[in-house]
DNA sequence: CGCAATCTTGATTTCGATCAACGAGTGTGG
DNA sequence: CCACACTCGTTGATCGAAATCAAGATTGCG
């Protein structure tokens, strides 16, 4: 692990630019005695979120923020791309969360410190800039939790696999290109399925031609839509959804 | 539903009581021009969270938060007992989230209103206070997720009945007395789980002398620590779990 | 009291987990 | 350079937990 700054959070080297990478622009406004800490972590290397509230930047690679019960069986809470930002994680009462990289990864870590309380009002853009983070955490919890409890095999991969494709996908004339760099038990480890029955659902999708792979973690997404299609989320807007009191 | 606020936050009479019964002083911080609006809901009414940015102190009953699919199956994604807050859950870009009443409930509402991002830093503590609730409810959802993810039926049971039991439990001689007003099928849609399952699976649990049964509603746990044993989660601390790279 | 919703229990099915084997790719050391 | 160990992904056979289907039993309410 890296322990000195990447280079454009550097502000001890005077430069005072916003970071650049970042989707939200906590790092230009927190306060200058806390500066960013660049970090690198290779796959499977891990960060405690014990200590002090903090949030990180992904810049590059693929994170998680992960649990283990006590016999070893692991969930991944929440995925991370590059540009997006993982926690604050507050120190669950009950299991351990962890910060893991699923690949080789780069981050940008604030130390909120123990008195963010009382500090989250000095600048109105900062807390209001920590409330969204924490805004999006909960939409994307809320919106797995669903995921992992009402939807079966086949849907919950294919939704991933939309969503993936939303976040990290590149356009091309075929369609979007994705390199999702986490292997099959991590993504079984996301869903709540086994590796064994992502690989299996996985061969289905090909066969659907809903996608192509070019590798175990690359592949092409000729349509999105059709993909996002297989899992029956109801859009927004549905009011009359009737209620099923089984 | 009752559109008259509730007494005790009825700020219109001159009075400036902070609301007795809420976990958080968000009604006492809450900008005058906005005052907390007191509601009531039935078993089975709802709220839309789409509108703007709300949220909403349980003074009495049981109250959720909840989602459903397209062909009706539902997920809900948290429970909230009376001293609890509910949300802030910002509209979800996929699916539609509801507070629903599990049991006739009341409320207290406060509407954030459209421009909250900018008053969020106008009072240090009240910013403060809504990034509390948002951490609140990451916890509470990455907990809640977990549990779907990768408990089983009796595990999820009896991690739902130990952690309701801590929230409503009411201590007695015998243990703790639990009056939870909602019905099998709320249950199994909370654990995403079927009623059936959790007709026999609450069968098994007092055949184990783990609670014994009132009525169907009301329960008494004799010890609570035999109840959360069930779950294998791994306390906090446990630095070495062995990561399965099954 | 009678109807409807809820809860329970039983029989059967099904989906995903488990167990096991194998091939491809990679890194290491002789 | 090749033999070996190791991880990872795939595939097949089997098993088991929970869903589904189907009656009954209980409860509560008009």
């Amino acid at each position: 692990m890296l322990e000195t700054p990447i280079d454009h959070h550097d502000r001890q080297a005077g430069r005072e630019a916003p970071c650049l990478d970042c989707a939200t622009e906590l790092c230009r406004l927190m306060p200058s005695e806390t500066p960013p800490r660049g970090r690198r972590l290779d796959r499977g290397e891990r960060i405690s979120t014990r200590m002090s509230l903090r949030i990180w930047t992904v810049l590059g690679g693929l994170v998680s923020t992960c649990t283990n019960l006590r016999d070893g069986r692991r969930q991944i809470v929440c995925l991370s791309v590059p540009g997006e930002v993982v926690g604050p994680v507050a120190g669950a009462d009950e299991a351990e969360i962890w910060i893991e990289a699923l690949a080789p990864s780069t981050l940008c870590e604030l130390d909120l410190g123990a008195e963010f309380a009382d500090r989250i009002g000095t600048q109105p853009a900062y807390g209001a800039a920590l409330f969204q983070v924490a805004q999006q955490q909960v939409r994307r919890a809320s919106a797995h939790l669903v995921t992992l409890g009402r939807l079966d095999a086949m849907e919950r991969i294919c939704l991933f696999l939309a969503d993936m494709t939303g976040r990290l996908g590149r356009p091309t004339p075929e369609g979007r290109l994705v390199r999702l760099p986490m292997g099959r038990s991590d993504i079984a480890d996301y869903l709540g399925l086994t590796p064994e029955t992502v690989s299996r659902i996985l061969g289905r999708v090909k066969k659907d031609r809903l996608l192509t792979f070019y590798s175990p973690t690359e592949f092409l997404v000729p349509d999105v839509r059709a993909l996002k299609a297989r899992a029956p989320l109801a859009p927004l807007g549905v009011v009359g959804v009737k209620r099923s009191r089984r």
